[in-house]
DNA sequence: AGTTTATTGCGAACATCGTAGCGGAATCAA
DNA sequence: TTGATTCCGCTACGATGTTCGCAATAAACT
């Protein structure tokens, strides 16, 4: 009996053909479910039914990827409505990113890795600019204060996000990683490090929030004290 | 003609053998010279004179070898002399960290990916919780303030780095590189990203110091502000 | 000194990764 | 229909981190 192979049964008539969008879209959601270290080209590729090398035809390499995938995932966070204060305005800015960046799995680990070149990430940097211009500061101080409040935003997601995967790696949840922490730093010698164990039991899993608004009202004060003098 | 291999003729009488410091102190030296993504265990290895299987016997993994390399970096930054107002302490180790974690190649990324569950590190994180008990914070705003001031510190050196690496790359230099990026904000559509635009000439490669600066003094008004009430 | 035990390094492999370069299919011109 | 051209997809390559069984050395003990 003669096998008789013939060509492309099961191949699409017309040739399937991918897109950059398609690809980045699939990233993000494949982000979604296995995190920053398992998005690999390989299984990214898989996704779409496609070998990995093909995804170069849409794709200068991986770091572009991530710097695409880092404007899409910018492009889902909402922009101010532009009402209130200048220190609400910022407020919001800061929560609405905090929490754009929180909705997708390590999103904000992206955000810290990739420069931000996206137009849509480069809209937030905008909105930010924009309401400490109208507030007052000067061209300078401005530039500096969104430099800087970008990164805080950015950097404390990345942080929530990386502790997240620290402590989802084998059967351990975020509560049990905080109190084997706990008990690490109260086994620490008392002489040497005597503030840091009396703050241990300040270590609490469940206070993120508190901790982000925190960090917000030091910016703000700070700016605060800035724009009152300037 | 038979070739007879003798055994051992030029090994070392007295096998040199390893330790954990010998590893991680080289390691410090070779992410010097290579930089984070070349740090690679076979080449670590290869420093050593030494196959790089052998280096499983001293580090658990690579992982641990990070952890550990932090620590040894933040071994060499010096502990604050603990004179001085508040402000003028909390100043003081920040500037000393920045400057300690700018004095190796990559080593803020490195402490940036890394828990800080080293104990010279940690003497460091005492240190600042120490001043901002001392300066009559609640234990919980010492806590909250402290990882803020540390993520502010280290975040913002990592950043540093990763631009220098990305500067680095080709024949591209620090200047040449900003250079570039104002010529984008400069192009982009004035409409969409007025205020952007409008900063674009503000951009300066050598300011980083006022920007780090301005960030310190931003936190620690924040903090007075919060000192004052309460 | 001789014997046993523990430690250290190594060779070779494995799985996995990003990606260059090429062969062949799809499309178009004639 | 044929020939040329475009362009997509894949095989293959060189690295990477890491495991395991074995050999050789150092240390401990008798």
């Amino acid at each position: 009996m003669r096998i008789i192979p013939y060509k492309h049964a099961d191949r699409p008539r017309k040739r399937r053909t991918l897109d950059q969008q398609q690809v980045v879209k699939t990233a993000l959601a494949l982000l979604d479910e296995v995190g920053l270290e398992e998005l690999t080209m390989r299984r990214l590729a898989e996704r779409l039914d496609v070998k990995a090398a093909s995804l170069y035809r849409h794709v200068r390499n991986k770091d572009e990827l991530l710097i695409l995938l880092g404007d899409e995932i910018s492009g889902e966070i909402p922009l101010p409505r532009g009402s209130g204060g200048w220190k609400e305005q910022l407020t919001e800015i800061a929560l609405n990113v905090r929490r754009g960046l929180l909705a997708h799995r390590d999103a904000a680990r992206v955000l810290a890795i990739t420069p931000p070149f996206g137009p849509r990430r480069l809209h937030h940097i905008e909105a930010v600019l924009r309401v400490l211009r109208s507030a007052g500061f000067s061209r300078k101080d401005a530039a500096r204060a969104a430099y800087h409040a970008n990164n805080f935003v950015t950097e404390f997601a990345a942080d929530e996000a990386r502790f997240a995967a620290f402590a989802g790696a084998p059967g351990s949840n975020r509560r049990k990683v905080f109190a084997q922490a706990r008990q690490v730093f109260k086994t620490l010698p008392r002489d040497e490090y005597p503030t840091l164990v009396e703050l241990a039991e300040d270590l609490t899993a469940d206070d993120q929030d508190g901790l982000f608004q925190f960090g917000i009202d030091l910016l703000l004060r700070g700016l605060e004290v800035l724009a009152k003098r300037g």
